[in-house]
DNA sequence: GTAACACCTAGAGTTAACTCCAAGTCAACA
DNA sequence: TGTTGACTTGGAGTTAACTCTAGGTGTTAC
């Protein structure tokens, strides 16, 4: 698979994979013989993870850490697995914020409506 | 309330508050004969409703931009209804990656944990 | 054979959102 | 009265995560 290929499926740049590379977020990805990059199956399954992750704001150098256990091998299970563990914690915090957003901006439109309908904006909360 | 007060009160630093004031995400504070900030009640209900939506990434110019609708008064009603819907969009998507992302770890820390008690890491997808 | 195109590298530049710094003011206390 | 500590300002610096640029190579289309 190429570059564009992935970049395409994945709706990322080129750059951002190229960076993804360099940096250790997936692995080093083999060239052809004219240098450019062919993906395999698996180099796909790993940027499949690591862009989920880095849309739920896990940030760049934990990636990195995380594929440095991996590839430690077995040894590294139980590290790699409180990593996970500190990732979703992160994680569900952040969603908790999100929803109380949501809510707020649940209300807020509400009410917002009601004023396009009625003339009338009122607040029965400040929340 | 003075300026640390609030600092506790939602955790935030000094100066992402006075960086606020002075971008536009919050009004204008009002200071005392020696300068100092003075909170009202309503800045309060200011910070607190644009910290939540900052909590949930919704960028510093959607936020001025709010605030900029709401001192134009009534007749800017339906742009603030359309500017939060969609914030609300944006958030509503972002949520749906945290989830796809935290599906995900729950399957690999499930998996690793087997692993630990097993030592056998058996990833039957690779999700 | 040459033009267009997709790719490569190294390294510089950009952006958002803070965060820090220097220099100064003011109130309260020893 | 002087020093401590919380606050002020304008402006510079930082950080993460890209994103872009320049200069180059290899493959395909006419």
């Amino acid at each position: 698979m190429t570059i564009k290929e992935v970049c395409e499926q994945f709706n990322i740049s080129a750059d951002t994979i190229r960076y993804y590379e360099r940096v250790g977020v997936i692995p080093p990805i083999n060239r052809n013989a004219s240098g450019i990059r062919q993906f395999t199956e698996e180099n796909i399954n790993w940027i499949q993870t690591m862009t989920c992750f880095r849309g739920a704001g896990m940030p760049i150098d934990m990636l990195v850490e995380y594929r440095k256990l991996f590839e430690m091998g077995d040894e590294t299970i139980s590290a790699r697995c409180e990593l996970l563990k500190e990732a979703r914690k992160n994680i569900v915090e952040e969603m908790q914020s999100y929803q109380k957003a949501l809510d707020k901006l649940n209300y807020k439109i509400e009410r917002y409506e009601e004023a396009c309908v009625t003339g009338q904006l009122i607040w029965t909360e400040t929340k």
